[in-house]
DNA sequence: CTTGAACCTCTACCTACTGTAGCTTGTAAG
DNA sequence: CTTACAAGCTACAGTAGGTAGAGGTTCAAG
Protein backbone atom coordinates (compact mmCIF):
# COMPACT_ATOMS: atom_id res chain seq x y z
CA UNK A 1 0.00 0.00 0.00
CA UNK A 2 1.46 3.81 -1.15
CA UNK A 3 0.99 7.02 0.35
CA UNK A 4 0.42 9.35 -2.30
CA UNK A 5 3.01 11.02 -1.59
CA UNK A 6 5.12 7.98 -2.27
CA UNK A 7 2.74 6.94 -4.94
CA UNK A 8 3.89 10.64 -6.48
CA UNK A 9 7.53 10.29 -6.39
CA UNK A 10 7.50 6.94 -8.22
CA UNK A 11 5.75 8.77 -11.29
CA UNK A 12 7.33 11.90 -10.91
CA UNK A 13 3.35 13.65 -10.17
CA UNK A 14 3.20 16.27 -7.83
CA UNK A 15 0.48 15.17 -4.80
CA UNK A 16 -2.07 17.55 -6.41
CA UNK A 17 -2.48 16.81 -9.75
CA UNK A 18 -3.16 13.04 -8.18
CA UNK A 19 -5.49 14.48 -6.50
CA UNK A 20 -7.06 16.36 -9.56
CA UNK A 21 -7.06 13.39 -11.26
CA UNK A 22 -9.00 11.50 -9.02
CA UNK A 23 -11.38 14.10 -8.96
CA UNK A 24 -12.07 14.55 -12.91
CA UNK A 25 -12.49 10.72 -12.47
CA UNK A 26 -9.13 9.46 -14.34
CA UNK A 27 -8.40 7.71 -11.70
CA UNK A 28 -10.39 5.76 -9.26
CA UNK A 29 -10.99 6.86 -5.90
CA UNK A 30 -8.75 4.37 -3.56
CA UNK A 31 -9.24 3.04 -0.24
CA UNK A 32 -8.60 5.31 2.62
CA UNK A 33 -7.09 4.95 6.12
CA UNK A 34 -9.50 5.17 9.14
CA UNK A 35 -8.35 8.53 9.27
CA UNK A 36 -9.08 9.42 5.89
CA UNK A 37 -5.87 9.32 4.02
CA UNK A 38 -5.93 8.10 0.08
CA UNK A 39 -3.63 4.32 0.05
CA UNK A 40 -2.80 3.18 -2.97
CA UNK A 41 -2.18 -0.26 -4.83
CA UNK A 42 0.00 -1.39 -7.58
CA UNK A 43 -3.07 -0.91 -10.08
CA UNK A 44 -3.22 2.60 -9.22
CA UNK A 45 0.90 2.83 -9.74
CA UNK A 46 0.44 1.30 -13.35
CA UNK A 47 -2.41 3.55 -14.42
CA UNK A 48 -1.03 6.89 -13.38
CA UNK A 49 2.85 6.03 -15.14
CA UNK A 50 0.26 5.40 -18.06
CA UNK A 51 -0.91 8.88 -17.90
CA UNK A 52 1.95 10.24 -17.33
CA UNK A 53 3.69 9.22 -19.95
CA UNK A 54 0.57 9.91 -22.52
CA UNK A 55 0.84 13.31 -21.23
CA UNK A 56 4.39 13.42 -22.24
CA UNK A 57 3.94 11.85 -25.59
CA UNK A 58 1.64 15.16 -25.75
CA UNK A 59 -2.10 13.34 -25.94
CA UNK A 60 -4.69 15.57 -23.79
CA UNK A 61 -6.85 14.14 -20.71
CA UNK A 62 -9.29 13.03 -23.11
CA UNK A 63 -7.42 11.39 -25.09
CA UNK A 64 -5.75 9.20 -21.95
CA UNK A 65 -9.50 8.76 -20.82
CA UNK A 66 -10.23 7.16 -24.00
CA UNK A 67 -7.02 5.33 -24.33
CA UNK A 68 -7.40 3.90 -20.73
CA UNK A 69 -10.90 2.85 -21.60
CA UNK A 70 -10.07 0.78 -24.74
CA UNK A 71 -7.10 -0.71 -22.92
CA UNK A 72 -9.85 -2.45 -20.47
CA UNK A 73 -10.83 -4.43 -23.38
CA UNK A 74 -8.06 -6.24 -24.68
CA UNK A 75 -9.97 -8.80 -26.92
CA UNK A 76 -11.49 -6.08 -28.84
CA UNK A 77 -9.27 -4.34 -32.20
CA UNK A 78 -7.08 -1.91 -31.53
CA UNK A 79 -7.79 -0.05 -34.51
CA UNK A 80 -9.41 2.96 -31.63
CA UNK A 81 -6.19 2.90 -30.37
CA UNK A 82 -4.29 3.70 -33.48
CA UNK A 83 -6.46 6.31 -34.79
CA UNK A 84 -6.36 8.52 -31.46
CA UNK A 85 -2.28 8.18 -31.90
CA UNK A 86 -2.68 8.83 -35.50
CA UNK A 87 -4.62 12.08 -34.36
CA UNK A 88 -2.15 12.88 -32.08
CA UNK A 89 0.35 12.76 -34.23
CA UNK A 90 -1.30 14.47 -37.26
CA UNK A 91 -1.70 17.19 -34.09
CA UNK A 92 1.96 17.12 -33.56
CA UNK A 93 2.50 17.45 -37.21
CA UNK A 94 0.69 20.89 -37.65
CA UNK A 95 2.34 22.27 -34.66
CA UNK A 96 5.54 22.06 -35.99
CA UNK A 97 4.92 23.36 -39.32
CA UNK A 98 3.60 26.44 -37.49
CA UNK A 99 5.91 26.53 -35.44
CA UNK A 100 8.29 26.09 -38.16
CA UNK A 101 6.98 29.11 -40.12
CA UNK A 102 6.85 31.07 -37.37
CA UNK A 103 10.57 30.23 -36.51
CA UNK A 104 11.84 31.38 -40.16
CA UNK A 105 9.86 34.59 -39.92
CA UNK A 106 11.75 35.50 -36.25
CA UNK A 107 14.79 34.67 -37.66
CA UNK A 108 14.31 36.69 -40.91
CA UNK A 109 13.29 39.88 -39.12
CA UNK A 110 16.01 39.30 -36.73
CA UNK A 111 18.29 39.16 -39.41
CA UNK A 112 17.26 42.12 -41.24
CA UNK A 113 17.52 44.27 -38.07
CA UNK A 114 20.12 47.09 -38.43
CA UNK A 115 20.45 47.44 -34.80
CA UNK A 116 19.97 51.20 -34.70
CA UNK A 117 17.16 53.06 -32.65
CA UNK A 118 13.56 51.79 -32.01
CA UNK A 119 12.45 54.01 -34.79
CA UNK A 120 14.03 52.53 -37.08
CA UNK A 121 13.68 48.42 -35.56
CA UNK A 122 12.74 45.93 -38.46
CA UNK A 123 11.56 43.75 -36.31
CA UNK A 124 8.63 46.71 -35.08
CA UNK A 125 8.24 46.84 -38.34
CA UNK A 126 6.89 43.93 -39.31
CA UNK A 127 5.06 42.90 -36.20
CA UNK A 128 2.91 46.36 -37.40
CA UNK A 129 2.62 45.06 -40.74
CA UNK A 130 2.07 41.55 -41.85
CA UNK A 131 2.41 42.67 -45.23
CA UNK A 132 6.37 42.80 -44.21
CA UNK A 133 6.07 39.23 -43.66
CA UNK A 134 7.11 36.26 -46.07
CA UNK A 135 5.10 33.63 -43.56
CA UNK A 136 1.56 33.40 -43.72
CA UNK A 137 0.43 32.00 -40.06
CA UNK A 138 -2.91 32.01 -39.83
CA UNK A 139 -4.33 31.73 -36.52
CA UNK A 140 -2.98 31.19 -33.39
CA UNK A 141 0.07 29.04 -32.56
CA UNK B 1 -14.50 56.98 -35.28
CA UNK B 2 -14.92 53.08 -34.65
CA UNK B 3 -17.67 50.96 -32.87
CA UNK B 4 -16.18 47.61 -31.42
CA UNK B 5 -17.78 45.79 -33.73
CA UNK B 6 -15.89 47.02 -36.69
CA UNK B 7 -12.48 47.13 -34.92
CA UNK B 8 -12.88 43.54 -34.76
CA UNK B 9 -13.76 42.93 -37.88
CA UNK B 10 -11.04 45.07 -39.51
CA UNK B 11 -8.25 43.31 -37.04
CA UNK B 12 -10.12 39.51 -36.88
CA UNK B 13 -10.40 40.18 -33.44
CA UNK B 14 -13.55 38.76 -31.27
CA UNK B 15 -15.29 41.71 -29.47
CA UNK B 16 -14.66 39.81 -26.33
CA UNK B 17 -11.34 39.61 -26.85
CA UNK B 18 -10.98 43.43 -27.49
CA UNK B 19 -13.09 44.09 -24.14
CA UNK B 20 -10.74 41.38 -22.57
CA UNK B 21 -7.35 43.17 -23.71
CA UNK B 22 -9.08 46.32 -22.11
CA UNK B 23 -9.25 44.82 -18.81
CA UNK B 24 -5.72 43.84 -18.92
CA UNK B 25 -4.55 47.17 -19.79
CA UNK B 26 -2.67 46.43 -22.91
CA UNK B 27 -5.42 48.74 -24.62
CA UNK B 28 -6.06 51.91 -23.56
CA UNK B 29 -9.59 52.86 -22.45
CA UNK B 30 -11.47 54.56 -25.29
CA UNK B 31 -14.11 57.35 -25.47
CA UNK B 32 -17.63 56.48 -24.74
CA UNK B 33 -20.87 57.33 -26.49
CA UNK B 34 -23.55 59.47 -24.41
CA UNK B 35 -25.01 55.76 -24.09
CA UNK B 36 -21.64 54.06 -22.58
CA UNK B 37 -20.73 52.42 -25.66
CA UNK B 38 -17.13 52.40 -26.91
CA UNK B 39 -15.47 54.20 -29.93
CA UNK B 40 -12.12 53.86 -31.41
CA UNK B 41 -9.66 55.87 -33.42
CA UNK B 42 -6.98 55.06 -36.02
CA UNK B 43 -4.43 54.65 -33.02
CA UNK B 44 -6.62 52.16 -31.74
CA UNK B 45 -6.59 50.04 -34.57
CA UNK B 46 -3.06 50.25 -35.54
CA UNK B 47 -2.64 49.25 -31.52
CA UNK B 48 -4.24 46.04 -31.70
CA UNK B 49 -3.16 44.91 -34.88
CA UNK B 50 0.48 44.90 -33.66
CA UNK B 51 -1.04 42.63 -30.55
CA UNK B 52 -2.86 40.38 -32.99
CA UNK B 53 0.08 39.95 -35.54
CA UNK B 54 2.74 39.45 -32.45
CA UNK B 55 -0.11 36.85 -30.94
CA UNK B 56 -0.13 35.10 -34.01
CA UNK B 57 3.88 34.94 -34.31
CA UNK B 58 3.70 33.25 -31.04
CA UNK B 59 4.56 36.08 -28.61
CA UNK B 60 2.87 36.10 -25.01
CA UNK B 61 0.28 39.13 -23.97
CA UNK B 62 3.50 39.99 -21.39
CA UNK B 63 6.09 40.26 -24.53
CA UNK B 64 3.60 42.32 -26.47
CA UNK B 65 3.35 44.85 -23.59
CA UNK B 66 7.09 45.33 -23.16
CA UNK B 67 6.90 45.40 -26.92
CA UNK B 68 4.54 48.23 -27.03
CA UNK B 69 6.36 50.19 -24.26
CA UNK B 70 9.54 49.91 -26.37
CA UNK B 71 7.98 51.27 -29.10
CA UNK B 72 6.72 54.23 -27.43
CA UNK B 73 10.28 55.39 -27.32
CA UNK B 74 11.53 55.83 -30.88
CA UNK B 75 15.28 57.13 -30.49
CA UNK B 76 16.18 54.77 -27.46
CA UNK B 77 18.38 51.62 -29.11
CA UNK B 78 16.48 48.65 -30.55
CA UNK B 79 18.60 45.92 -28.42
CA UNK B 80 15.83 45.27 -25.87
CA UNK B 81 13.43 44.87 -29.07
CA UNK B 82 15.52 42.40 -30.38
CA UNK B 83 16.56 40.90 -27.22
CA UNK B 84 12.66 40.09 -26.92
CA UNK B 85 12.35 38.54 -30.58
CA UNK B 86 15.39 36.33 -29.86
CA UNK B 87 13.80 34.96 -26.90
CA UNK B 88 10.67 34.66 -28.35
CA UNK B 89 12.75 32.53 -31.50
CA UNK B 90 14.75 30.49 -28.62
CA UNK B 91 11.26 29.31 -27.31
CA UNK B 92 9.92 28.29 -30.52
CA UNK B 93 12.81 26.28 -31.65
CA UNK B 94 12.77 24.26 -28.05
CA UNK B 95 9.43 23.32 -28.63
CA UNK B 96 9.92 22.37 -32.36
CA UNK B 97 12.78 20.06 -30.72
CA UNK B 98 10.59 18.78 -28.12
CA UNK B 99 7.50 18.27 -30.68
CA UNK B 100 9.93 16.98 -33.49
CA UNK B 101 10.77 13.88 -30.66
CA UNK B 102 7.49 13.28 -29.98
CA UNK B 103 6.52 13.11 -33.93
CA UNK B 104 9.20 10.87 -34.08
CA UNK B 105 8.41 8.38 -31.35
CA UNK B 106 4.52 8.57 -32.39
CA UNK B 107 5.04 7.86 -36.26
CA UNK B 108 7.65 4.87 -34.35
CA UNK B 109 4.62 3.15 -32.30
CA UNK B 110 2.42 3.52 -35.14
CA UNK B 111 4.57 1.50 -37.27
CA UNK B 112 5.53 -0.92 -35.34
CA UNK B 113 1.89 -1.86 -34.46
CA UNK B 114 0.97 -5.13 -36.27
CA UNK B 115 -2.80 -3.53 -36.15
CA UNK B 116 -4.50 -7.01 -34.29
CA UNK B 117 -6.21 -6.92 -30.81
CA UNK B 118 -6.07 -4.32 -28.39
CA UNK B 119 -3.62 -6.75 -26.05
CA UNK B 120 -1.11 -6.91 -28.67
CA UNK B 121 -1.33 -3.13 -28.90
CA UNK B 122 2.05 -1.68 -29.71
CA UNK B 123 0.88 1.52 -29.20
CA UNK B 124 -0.36 0.64 -25.94
CA UNK B 125 2.38 -1.19 -25.18
CA UNK B 126 4.58 1.77 -25.32
CA UNK B 127 2.15 3.91 -23.32
CA UNK B 128 2.79 1.65 -20.75
CA UNK B 129 6.49 1.37 -20.87
CA UNK B 130 8.73 4.45 -21.69
CA UNK B 131 11.57 2.01 -21.43
CA UNK B 132 10.21 1.03 -24.91
CA UNK B 133 10.51 4.69 -25.91
CA UNK B 134 13.56 5.87 -28.37
CA UNK B 135 12.62 9.31 -27.30
CA UNK B 136 13.83 11.45 -24.26
CA UNK B 137 10.51 13.06 -24.01
CA UNK B 138 11.79 15.12 -20.73
CA UNK B 139 8.60 17.06 -19.05
CA UNK B 140 5.65 18.37 -20.37
CA UNK B 141 5.16 19.58 -23.96
C1' DC C 1 -41.80 55.71 -33.37
C1' DT C 2 -40.60 51.16 -33.73
C1' DT C 3 -37.66 47.40 -34.51
C1' DG C 4 -33.70 44.64 -34.12
C1' DA C 5 -28.74 44.26 -34.51
C1' DA C 6 -25.18 45.54 -31.85
C1' DC C 7 -23.71 47.05 -27.61
C1' DC C 8 -23.21 46.87 -22.32
C1' DT C 9 -21.70 44.36 -17.62
C1' DC C 10 -21.05 40.37 -15.09
C1' DT C 11 -20.19 35.82 -14.45
C1' DA C 12 -18.70 31.32 -15.54
C1' DC C 13 -16.03 28.14 -18.30
C1' DC C 14 -12.00 25.96 -21.02
C1' DT C 15 -6.98 22.91 -20.24
C1' DA C 16 -4.03 20.95 -17.12
C1' DC C 17 -2.54 21.78 -13.54
C1' DT C 18 -0.23 24.55 -9.24
C1' DG C 19 -0.30 27.05 -4.86
C1' DT C 20 -2.01 28.47 -0.40
C1' DA C 21 -4.50 28.44 4.16
C1' DG C 22 -5.88 26.17 7.95
C1' DC C 23 -6.56 21.94 9.96
C1' DT C 24 -5.83 16.64 10.93
C1' DT C 25 -3.33 12.15 10.82
C1' DG C 26 0.47 8.95 11.03
C1' DT C 27 4.72 7.60 12.79
C1' DA C 28 9.10 7.57 15.10
C1' DA C 29 11.86 9.08 19.08
C1' DG C 30 12.23 9.76 23.78
C1' DC D 1 2.58 7.01 26.38
C1' DT D 2 3.45 11.40 24.94
C1' DT D 3 5.20 14.60 21.88
C1' DA D 4 6.94 16.59 17.60
C1' DC D 5 6.49 17.22 12.98
C1' DA D 6 6.28 15.55 8.27
C1' DA D 7 2.83 14.47 5.45
C1' DG D 8 -1.84 14.16 4.76
C1' DC D 9 -6.63 16.40 4.27
C1' DT D 10 -10.34 19.88 2.05
C1' DA D 11 -11.51 23.95 -0.20
C1' DC D 12 -10.60 27.64 -2.77
C1' DA D 13 -7.92 30.80 -5.90
C1' DG D 14 -4.92 31.52 -9.65
C1' DT D 15 -2.26 30.70 -14.17
C1' DA D 16 -2.68 32.05 -20.04
C1' DG D 17 -5.52 33.65 -23.31
C1' DG D 18 -9.32 33.88 -24.27
C1' DT D 19 -14.68 32.24 -25.21
C1' DA D 20 -19.74 31.89 -24.15
C1' DG D 21 -23.99 33.20 -22.20
C1' DA D 22 -27.60 35.75 -19.43
C1' DG D 23 -30.10 39.67 -19.06
C1' DG D 24 -30.49 44.32 -20.06
C1' DT D 25 -29.56 48.90 -22.92
C1' DT D 26 -28.40 51.80 -27.03
C1' DC D 27 -28.06 53.09 -31.80
C1' DA D 28 -29.58 53.74 -36.35
C1' DA D 29 -32.47 52.61 -40.23
C1' DG D 30 -37.07 52.57 -42.00
ZN1 LIG E 1 15.83 45.94 -33.99
ZN1 LIG F 1 2.84 38.25 -40.47
ZN1 LIG G 1 -2.30 -0.96 -32.24
ZN1 LIG H 1 8.65 7.52 -23.40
Amino acid sequence: MLTIGTLAKRTGTKVQTIRYYEQIGLLPEPGRTEGGQRRYGDSDLDRLAFIRHARQLGFTLEAIRELLDLSDNPDRSCADVDRIAHRQLKEVEVRITRLDALRKELKRMLGECSRDTVADCRVLEVLRDHAACLTDHGQGV
